[in-house]
DNA sequence: CTTTCTATCCCTTAAAAACAGGATATTTTA
DNA sequence: TAAAATATCCTGTTTTTAAGGGATAGAAAG
């Protein structure tokens, strides 16, 4: 029995490299490939692969909320994430998103082919690398803000003073003073500039 | 005539990739290929290939490194960057250090052939995007610093408070009150918050 | 050798942020 | 429903920045 593969990715060359990878192949059926998300959810609606090879970074949506749509509109599917970044916080939104499993894009043609299989069983695949960056962090570094707290954080990245800030929401000055103190004390930052230079490097910003 | 072509590039699919994309063109020698700065060093030692596929981002060196070096080495090699980004400063940091071209990841085999040959031939090649992005930004918007500015301007983003800088470089707290007053004039930024966001942007950090 | 750039230092005033305490109403969630 | 989280607001004080001005000495570059 063959898996059939689709891989989405908006970078060619890599769509070649794994065509190329897979050619050989028997055990795997190469159905197709889209290089952004409307197009991958266009060929679901003519065809179901067993495994999608989902890169993280597409252009018009994130793989992450692509992956979450994909489980939803045809949950037999089964999603293996792939990208160039071993970043925790990625990796464990996929997870969380119903992905069978996350492979980077140095990995070898073996644990490509080892989380195609795992995938298609139904069951999860981790590459190394991806597993010691989940197993490390598991979460604890990155603070949990309110929708509040990032909107402010945000404007304040922009320059916007208290005041400013304040206008912009129609609230208190004081308020905007609070959610400072807040934002603070979740970094864990002592000032304004380690808390942006923080939250650019979370990527919240 | 054929023209040599050697890669480096930290992800084994994009190798692949490329290599499948190039197999069956009689004009191209696939001569080998690194997945590091190093290994890529080496295999110049022994043998030099006319055109160099680089990727920017390697584990042990940044591309824009690697090529500078390799043209000082072997100044008969021609570099093509290689790279997810279309992101203006490292374009005009490689075509700075010695590249012949650039061509990101997403490019089609037309044009990655165009660009080897124009890099062999000694020409430049710049993708269509790339020089998209180029022409936008000539420069303009990339800040020029000193080295003293730099370093206050990363301690600033660390947290510390002008005097604290100031102990820490054993200068006056008036003249980090400078540095910063010149740093706020070159980025156009209203305060520190804005100050270091763009700094994050802009990579300078 | 003169001009420009860089790095250094100083003063003043006003604005903004950090810090330390609070308080209260509304959601969420366990 | 009771506890927890969220969002709102307040009054202070102290520290830090921002913005304006100006000055000097050395290095680099024309």
């Amino acid at each position: 029995m063959t898996t059939q593969v689709f891989i989405v990715d908006d970078h060619y060359m890599v769509i070649e490299g794994i065509r190329s990878l897979l050619q050989l192949e028997k055990s795997i059926d190469w159905v197709g490939h889209a290089t952004n998300a409307a197009s991958c959810l266009a060929f679901l609606r003519q065809q179901l692969p067993d495994v999608i090879l989902m890169d993280i970074n597409l252009p018009d949506k994130s793989g992450i909320d692509l992956c979450k749509e994909v489980k939803q509109l045809h949950p037999s599917v089964f999603v293996v994430g792939l990208s160039t970044f071993n970043q925790q916080s990625f990796i464990a939104k996929m997870m969380e998103n119903g992905a069978s499993g996350y492979v980077l894009k140095n990995a070898t043609k073996e644990e490509l082919l080892e989380a195609i299989e795992a995938a298609a069983k139904g069951k999860t695949y981790l590459s190394d690398e991806a597993a010691q960056t989940l197993r490390k962090n598991t979460d604890a570094d990155v603070p949990v803000l309110t929708r509040r707290e990032k909107e402010v954080l945000i404007l304040i990245a922009e320059g916007l003073t208290n005041n400013e800030i304040a206008e912009k929401l129609f609230i208190s000055p004081a308020t905007i003073d609070t959610h400072r103190k807040n934002l603070l004390t979740k970094f864990d930052a002592k000032n304004t500039a380690s808390l942006v230079k923080m939250a650019m490097q979370l990527q919240l910003i």
